[in-house]
DNA sequence: ATTTGCTCAGCTC
DNA sequence: GAGCTGAGCAAAT
């Protein structure tokens, strides 16, 4: 599927997957990274490096902890809070690790349809 | 729950 | 090349 992938595709690939994340939902930045096969690190940055924070809802990717981790348009006060306006469940300023879903499994989701 | 160590990438010297 | 920082992760306590 994936295999040999650049700065400008990885970005694509990212924008592209944290938009298809359903609300209500949040994803992990290992997931995505995994998938990419880079580091989370990568993957936090470009979603920072990113020039639309409206079209790329960053704040769909949090922690594996479920803390939502950072969010350069506000703080992690304000991406808690889109969280939890956005449907998802909201426990002691953290993410309920049951609305916490891979990126690969939403896209096994998709694919399955069922 | 808290602390510590590690990894990868970007920037600076 | 070496050192520091960062929207993180994993292990140990």
């Amino acid at each position: 599927m994936i295999s040999d992938l650049t700065k400008e595709t990885i970005k694509e690939i990212i924008y592209t997957l944290v938009q298809l994340i359903p609300i209500g939902k949040v994803t992990t930045y290992s997931s995505i990274a995994k998938l990419l096969g880079i580091t989370p690190r990568e993957v936090a940055m470009i979603l920072k490096n990113n020039k639309d924070p409206v079209a790329i809802p960053c704040h769909r990717v949090i922690y594996k902890d479920g803390r939502v981790g950072g969010y350069s348009f506000g703080g992690s006060e304000v991406k808690l809070k889109i969280l939890k306006i956005e449907g998802v469940c909201i426990e002691d300023n953290k993410v309920g690790k049951e609305c916490i879903v891979d990126i690969a499994d939403l896209l096994d989701e998709d694919d399955l349809e069922g």
